[in-house]
DNA sequence: GCCCATGCTGTTTTT
DNA sequence: CAGCATGGGC
């Protein structure tokens, strides 16, 4: 770039002071649509092409993988050169991944440590809840799961977790006292498998700094400047971290915006942004008040919703903007009738206003709102894309075809090694695995070396043979790690399993989709070999173990086909800093938006709202509300009252009239008779709401007779049953307490009718079930 | 040890 | 509704 100073053109004051402080900390309250990445972005430049700083110093902690690229990108493009390459930018989960696989010997892990994502993080839950004699219809993996990583996010292990007096009320309140031994026993089995959670990326790192003084001292050292973005989402364990690496330098810049902290389900907390002044001496504090992205009209909406929570941080988001149109409400009968009407609007915006499909935004609370909206936009012909829900990492046969490279870079990873032994099917089963695995853990070593010694255990014949070349085949592939990149790894791994063959055969749909899948997966894998700057891993590093860290923390909203010209479809916790021209934000109705988890509390209600906030401000010129009468929950149709956040809009900014684009002759609304004119006609103020009292509607009105659950004993332990007898008081995990009527069957497969208490008679096959002799 | 049928349960939000 | 775990049959 040919002179330093242009790059503060364009900027305005606030804007320019923040870009042009250089040391000391920094923190700017940036405003939805106020110009922060811009302020980033040219900060960085600023820094490295002002005052010289080396690339190499600058750490930048973003929310997604996509936006530290973009990044990188503009900085590249502001200093016309490739030194924004080696920038240290990425999210905290990437960045620290890629410090811990150069530091993990120094706290016990290989460095080909493996990264569990969640679907492997409860399997392994399941695994150790099973072991520990525990009921997992009680102790829900996912639950279980929750609970550990909000301890883990609040920097508490298990040591801590167990003597933690409010942690264990809680758990007994909920008659999960065996939280925090399942904690322990979770955290010692990922160590031994050679893995990391998503929260151990966080916490490990943590552990690393304050553990190990030459380690902080070096990271210390090398960041001398820190950028952290969206700081209102940081949670105590993120915090923890910047603070240790900034404290040498405090040259650390943060940006956020209280108002749109919406991830306090994942331990993030407002306060690390209300306190940040609190934190260190002499912050500089910059404001970015002016809002480049929206009309008059959607600020007016945002600011007037805003408004309703208390506690914040002062500040007024004003725009130079036209005012534009007003925003419109739409009510609909269904949820099928709001993806009609959403599809039919895009029809008529598009032409009238000259969109193109990638302007438009429809936007949801929960995944599971999509399908409405994706039926009417497929059979409309309109193109679109859904961000969220499955990704492609999470499909089976890739997660099975990924397992494979995760043993060869690590064998100790139990977890994967459980999804290949007997795939494609060899004749390794169950009881096998069992064996194998009661083995491994009663003498303290891994599955596969376990594995190794089969015979030990009582394995023979055909079966020893069997896992003998197992064995054989997966040491091959790993003579290949030293001397080849991923992608011949991997594709070594089709063709000897015999994977790839055994999809090509199966000519069923799915088969053929499965097929195609591990073609674009083996594609994406030679895509990133051959690329020539990887932004994760080590530079130069095209082996499988830099593949596949990257690979887990990947997002779909980051692999982006960027410019295809399609309609996007996502929640609003992934739309938080994008910006469309025209946005639909569908379902704003009570127990969906706000969630009916979220209304309990004060502070639970203002994180809706803020989340509310979010989706208003993505919106450049058109924003629609929508919500239904009605919609499918679980399959049955389930009434809903439009969402109390659509009576805090003054009615003077709304427009409730609008009548959608191609609805009057679109199949389907016709027959709906008049109930769409309905929706448009004099539809006046919301209706009232039912008092607050009032049941949510989608609570059945009767419960179901069914059975009644029991809750087990805490000591609850299954007896052995081989002599009981009629007569005698039992325990069953979920019937409860009852008398046994009689036994029967044969002697290797008893059954036992019992009468229980709340349930009836059932049949119960003792070899199987579990029951407690109560007397 | 494997395969199919049935029944149960889950829907906040994500790295 | 739909995906998955469980269980019963072979």
């Amino acid at each position: 770039m040919q002179n330093i100073e242009d790059l503060l053109k364009g900027l305005n004051e606030p804007q320019r002071e923040a870009v042009t402080h250089v040391n000391g900390p920094l923190m700017i309250v940036a405003g939805a649509g106020s110009g922060k990445t811009k302020v980033l972005t040219t900060r960085i430049a600023w820094l490295m092409g002002k005052h010289n700083v080396d690339a190499f110093n600058i750490l930048a902690l973003t929310f997604t993988n996509k936006a530290a690229a973009e990044m990188k990108e503009r900085i590249g493009r502001m200093l016309g050169s490739n030194e924004a390459r080696n920038l240290y930018v990425g999210t905290f989960h990437s960045v620290f991944a890629r410090i811990l696989r150069s530091e993990a010997e120094k706290i016990g892990y290989p460095r080909s440590f493996t990264i569990y994502d969640t679907d492997d993080s409860r399997s392994v839950l399941k695994t150790v809840i099973n072991e520990l004699n525990l009921d997992d219809k009680h102790y829900k993996p996912n639950v279980v799961h929750n609970r550990i990583s909000a301890a883990k996010n609040a920097l508490v292990g298990p040591a801590e977790y167990a003597t933690d007096y409010y942690l264990q009320q809680e758990d007994a309140r909920t008659n999960r006292p065996a939280i925090g031994m399942i904690y322990k026993a979770y955290a010692a089995r990922c160590f031994k498998n050679g893995a990391m959670d998503f929260d151990d990326l966080l916490l490990k790192m943590y552990e690393l700094l304050s553990t190990i003084p030459e380690v902080l001292h070096k990271y210390q050292h090398k960041f001398k400047y820190i950028l952290i973005d969206e700081y209102q989402d940081t949670n105590p364990v993120q915090y923890q971290i910047s603070k240790l690496l900034a404290a040498v330098h405090e040259n650390i810049c943060v940006v956020g915006d209280d108002a749109q902290s919406i991830y306090s389900f994942r331990g993030a907390t407002i306060e690390n942004i209300l306190q940040f002044q609190k934190d260190y001496d002499d912050v500089k504090v910059v404001k970015l008040e002016q809002n480049y992205r929206s009309s008059q009209s959607i600020l007016n909406v945002a600011n007037e919703v805003i408004k309703n929570n208390k506690g914040q941080i002062p500040k007024v988001l004003w725009t130079d903007n036209k005012e534009g149109e007003k925003i419109k409400l739409v009510r609909t009968m269904t949820d099928n009738d709001e993806g009609k009407f959403v599809a039919d609007s895009i029809q008529e915006q598009r032409l009238r206003n000259h969109y193109r499909n990638a302007d438009f935004a429809i936007l949801y609370r929960t995944n599971a709102q999509s399908r409405a909206f994706e039926e009417s936009l497929r059979k409309m012909g309109i193109p679109y894309r859904i961000y969220g829900g499955i990704s492609f990492y999470q499909r089976k046969e890739i997660k099975d075809f990924l397992a494979y490279l995760r043993v060869i870079v690590n064998t100790k990873d139990e977890e994967a090694l459980k999804r290949i032994i007997n795939y494609p099917v060899r004749g390794i089963g169950k009881t096998t695995i069992e064996k194998t695995v009661i083995y491994a853990n009663e003498n303290n070593i891994s599955m596969f070396d376990a594995l190794e010694q089969a015979p030990a255990f009582g394995i023979k014949g055909g079966t020893l043979e069997v896992i003998q070349n197992f064995i054989t085949m997966i040491k091959y592939f790993r003579s290949l790690l030293q001397n080849n990149d991923a992608y011949s790894v991997a594709q070594q791994i089709g063709k000897h399993t015999g994977i790839v063959k055994e999809l090509f055969n199966d000519k069923t749909t799915e088969g053929l989709a499965r097929y195609e899948n591990i073609q674009e997966l083996l594609n994406s894998i030679k895509e990133w070999t051959e690329s020539p700057a990887n932004e994760e891993g080590e530079v130069g590093d095209k082996g499988l173990g830099a593949y596949l860290q990257q690979i887990t923390l990947l997002t779909d909203a980051d692999d982006d086909k960027e410019n295809a010209d399609v309609v996007k479809l996502m929640t609003i916790h992934a739309a938080k800093g994008l910006e469309f021209g025209c946005v639909f934000v569908g379902g704003i109705e009570e127990t969906l938006f706000p969630s009916a988890m979220s209304i309990n509390t004060r502070e639970e209600l203002e994180e809706e709202r803020r989340l509310f906030y979010v989706a208003v401000t993505r919106a450049k010129e058109r924003l629609f509300l929508t919500y239904a009468n009605s919609r499918y929950r679980f399959g049955n149709l389930v009434q809903n009252e439009p969402s109390r956040f659509l009576d805090e809009l003054p009615e003077s900014f709304l427009d409730r009239t609008f009548a959608g684009g191609g609805a009057r002759n679109s199949s389907g609304l016709n027959n709906m008779g008049s109930a769409f004119q309905r929706m448009h006609r004099g539809m006046g103020p919301a209706p009232e709401r039912k008092s607050e009292g009032s049941k949510p509607s989608y609570m059945p009105v009767a419960p179901k007779q069914q059975t009644i659950n029991h809750i087990p004993s805490p000591d609850f332990a299954p007896s052995d049953t081989s002599g009981l007898q009629p007569g005698q008081k039992v325990e069953h995990q979920k019937f409860g307490f009852g008398e046994v009527i009689k036994i029967e069957g044969s002697a290797h497969n008893p059954v036992a009718t019992v009468k229980f208490e709340h349930n009836g008679e059932k049949k119960i096959m003792l070899n199987y079930a579990k029951l407690r002799i109560v007397e």
